[in-house]
DNA sequence: TTGAAATATTATAATATTCTAATATAATGA
DNA sequence: TCATTATATTAGAATATTATAATATTTCAA
């Protein structure tokens, strides 16, 4: 991969974690390793259909991986280099 | 500023980086410390009306600075936590 | 003071993203 | 089987982003 398309991918990784949704999800998944949609849907402020897409759209990345288990899916962190974006981004957050 | 609000200002933070132009101006400043527009014009693959509004982006949102030096104008980052993300995206790029 | 070089701004068409509403699918228990 | 719960998908309108083309502004040197 040249440079050119370096920039183009990195910057589309950074355009999928670039949505407060999605941010939101990620920033949990990187504390608690594993949730399902329901756990977002209700502690996040959102319909249960945009949360589905938005997991959707970071599961087609590769960013996210998921678990069925009975009628609910665990989604987890698949993209190591995503997670360290998003623990550099969130860790002053308590200051 | 509340968790929510904090959300929604990184996402907005990451959204600005989120661009191949501006992932690449940003990274050249990472390398480069500060740069005239002439300079982004000659080495990057877009047109200079184009270049300069993405670094007017950048400039607006207080991510970059700049000098003017007569014709020309420096431009130099000035969000020390955007470096770090930059870095840390590009950081494994020659291997 | 005039022209050229460097940079910025504006308008706009094309494209992409987002959310909502409606519906579909799949699993479970009664 | 049927109703319910959990999740996913689809279509579409509203909005945002992007690049291009044209033009404006500023600076300097001749």
């Amino acid at each position: 991969m040249n440079h050119k398309e370096t920039i183009i991918s990195k910057a589309e990784l950074l355009k999928a974690i670039a949505h407060p949704i999605r941010l939101c999800l990620i920033h949990k998944l990187c504390e608690l390793k594993q949730c399902n949609v329901s756990y977002f849907t209700n502690c996040m402020d959102a319909s249960q259909s945009n949360i589905s897409q938005h997991l959707g759209k970071l599961r087609d990345l590769g960013i996210l991986g998921y678990k069925k288990d009975g009628q609910n899916v665990n989604y987890y962190i698949k993209n190591r280099e995503v997670e360290k974006i998003v623990k550099l981004i969130m860790e002053n957050e308590n200051e």
